[in-house]
DNA sequence: GTGGTCTAGACCACA
DNA sequence: GTGGTCTAGACCACA
């Protein structure tokens, strides 16, 4: 599992945990069944505190997005499946990207360019 | 000078300040000279502590991008100026869209119609 | 607000604190508006850390039942309103008590008068 | 022996082992000589790890409760015995029971009959 | 090995 | 003043 957690950006870790594990589950990338990294492994692996790991988890649980197995790893629920109108988990940033075009008098043209630009770059 | 302040988005409020005025120069919407409305306006129209508003003024001042004018509003410096590489003030964004595309399994020809789109939405 | 936080007892302190608001308001005992008191005085009153506070108050919000107030104390819903049906909350602790009565050979009319005795005896 | 283990209560699965025998024995249910189930049996039975049982037979060994034989089963100590005030074992469900029926602000008759009526409800 | 609870203490954002 | 985030570290319950 892929995580990029960026501890110099103002959006908390947890959150930021959060968030992607929601993400890679909407886009099919983590499924029902699958285990999720433990607490540990995802906080040495990102050098950030197991606690805020553990928050992450307990939010994403308390949400039915992950469950817990007594003594074993965490896996994504069966009620957590692929989500086909994940476009508008997309919304919140488009929203944000253009304002910041417009308040950067940045033409349409441009904008576009770039992301096109981004997308080719982040090829994985 | 209009600001998008969204008070449940997780960005700090006197970061959300900073960036769009910031922005705003950037892109010469703001010019040197030009007044800021006053902390207890920004505050008022937007439902928030003038403390906070004040906060920001207060970075921005130490940034150099306004100034105090004693007893009168403060103002945009005069080494504040239209910025010509304000694209990469938009990369931060770029990554986070991409990310987030990438993890919801979205293509990328959807990703760029989806910002099509909400760049014609928002026309201003 | 009256808390009876036991710390020695197996129960997560956070836990304790949950189950009790959640009463008191079921109780009709904290209105809708109520302020709860801060995360410090709770955590000063019973000896305990402000972070165990201050979780049980963060899940008592993503439950519904209390609202944050940025930088004023948190406050009870208005959707978190006296239960008719409080009796149930009841539950639980009646099948522990009974069980226990069962395995302990102690038979009915003993249980009751020993739950009158302490219901007269804690009468506040 | 009818252990009810509750794997979603709070309390700790070794702790509800170790509370049920100990009662068991008090009300003279278990008596000394008795033998236990196996630690398999027992995890089999309620679906628990071996090593959990274990646990706790081994706390009830060093309290005295019971007694190991060599490649025999766990038996019931002779020192023992029934005890007459047991009715202080149910003290610390009373109080629970107590506080909660006043935090629910249900009155006194209510409570007495809502224990009546389970009472009755779990016969055995 | 897994996750959970709690503490002590630093520092941030907001009113 | 209010709540929030994060760390470092101890210790527990369960598989």
């Amino acid at each position: 599992m892929l995580l990029d957690i960026n501890t110099s950006s103002g959006t908390p870790l947890y959150r930021q945990i959060v968030d992607q594990v929601r993400r890679l589950v909407s886009g099919g990338q983590l499924q029902p069944g699958d285990e999720l990294p433990s607490v540990r492994e995802v906080a040495r692996r990102h050098a950030i505190n197991p606690m805020t790991v553990s928050k992450a988890y307990s939010l994403m649980e308390a949400e039915g997005l992950v469950e817990r197995q007594r003594g074993k790893p965490m896996r994504i629920c069966a009620g957590a499946v692929r989500d086909d109108n994940r476009i508008e988990q997309l919304d919140e940033l488009l929203e944000r990207l253009v304002l910041a075009a417009r308040q950067l008098d940045i033409d349409d043209a441009t904008v576009l360019e770039a992301v096109s630009r981004k997308l080719k770059g982040l090829k994985p």
